[in-house]
DNA sequence: TATTAATTCGAACGGGCGTTCGAAAAAGTT
DNA sequence: AACTTTTTCGAACGCCCGTTCGAATTAATA
């Protein structure tokens, strides 16, 4: 009897070496689950459904997962972690703020249109879970928002004489309500590139929709990162 | 046997004289499942629940509705033609596009946060009806978005020599993404006021997080209309 | 091949859900 | 008062949910 990939710890997975069936079953129902959950919402899929798409039986799917409950955590585990480790990563080829700023929003919505279904139960279903789970997830959207935050402030006390700054927590949340809303009408396969997405929500978050009476000021958005590893997960294709 | 509120027509309520006793009870069922709507989510609400807060029996919620999903309904449907209808009245003031855009701005985020659990319930549970229900609701959000989109590619053709201009429908939907996301963080009752609120978006909005190299060019929230009828409901205190 | 361990699943259980029914109670009318 | 209409609700129905159990099957090991 397999344990799943343990829970409440930092490390969850074992990247080392060995992905064994186990783990990629595994995978395959969760990323299953996770366009499922994106389509219907959580609560309104059932575990009859997941089995349906699967392929797995319905007792089966209890030999990969404890509880509905585990599903949702570890899909939504998962994907932050590898949110957070990717930027981590990127932050730290700048020290100039605006410069992490970018990174910031290019990060996250090319992460999110990669994976939409998986973000977008991240970002719908961030009530969906209760007790420790949910404060585990919780504990990593805080950490999340707190390094933008300060990244923000970075910015922020960077510009001289500025007039009345703007509130860093409106700012804050402003910014993840633009990023986030995406799932709500982006489509990455329309005509719209990701490319574009992230220059224009860069450009209007840095110097606002109207053209300020100043000169041009050409903002590139953040280039791109190497399209390493886009995919929340580790087997085929994202 | 009284009919609940007609659907799906234009006017479905008697606005002239007679707010009966039906109507007040209607009105006040309809508040407390969109209060528990907005706590425990559209789908994890029972009508056990309803029944329980609002101290009416299981069975004599269907003297009132004939459906949970007609609370829902009946719930987005009036919260979202008060916006609507509000908007259009104070878009009479003016017709200069910035203005226009600050009013859009206000009125949206003023009117959230007085009934943020109807607003929360109509932002979030967007998908969570169907058949013509959810085709009546998507209707009225589609007006909105173009009437917003509208004025937006009205402020844009007012600028002159524009570098690349934006996305008109990546600004659109990042002004709502904005907004609405409020209901993730914003508390009404906390220390940063409605105007503060509104004051800092728009602004963030319209000129930037980055100052801008040009001159301090003050802007003003549009100044928020007398304090008439904020509430959704027409019953006692939003 | 024999033995053990990992994986799969049909069938069922208990419980909670949205909804209905018909009769009782209350309010309105004459 | 007698009668009609509006409003209320206890009790139940049928359905689908998440989960479990134990046996059957398959893969790994020796």
């Amino acid at each position: 009897m397999r344990l799943p990939l343990a829970m409440l710890t930092p490390m969850a997975v074992n990247f080392s070496s060995d992905f064994t069936r186990y783990d990629q079953k595994l995978e395959f129902i969760l990323r299953t689950a996770a366009r499922i959950f994106a389509e219907k919402g959580y609560h309104s899929t059932t575990m009859r459904d997941i089995s349906r798409a699967t392929k797995v039986s319905l007792a089966g799917l209890y030999y990969y997962c404890k509880s509905k409950d585990e599903l949702l955590f570890l899909i939504q585990d998962n994907c932050f972690g590898r949110v957070l480790e990717r930027l981590e990563e990127r932050l730290q080829e700048t020290a100039e703020p605006v410069a992490r700023l970018r990174l910031v929003i290019e990060n996250h919505l090319s992460f999110f249109a990669a994976n939409m279904a998986e973000m977008k139960v991240l970002s719908h279903e961030a009530d969906s879970l209760a007790g420790e789970m949910y404060a585990h997830v919780a504990g990593k959207k805080q950490q999340y928002t707190r390094l933008v935050r300060r990244i923000l402030a970075d910015v922020q006390a960077e510009q001289k004489l500025a007039r009345p700054k703007l509130d860093l927590t409106v700012a804050t949340y402003a910014l993840f309500g633009m990023m986030n809303w995406i799932y709500n009408w982006y489509d990455p396969r329309g005509k719209l590139s990701v490319r574009d997405l992230v220059d224009n929500l860069t450009r209007l978050y840095l110097s606002g929709f109207l053209v300020g009476p100043g000169a041009a000021e050409p903002q590139a958005a953040a280039r791109p990162a190497k399209a390493e590893r886009l995919s929340v997960w580790r087997g085929a294709e994202g």
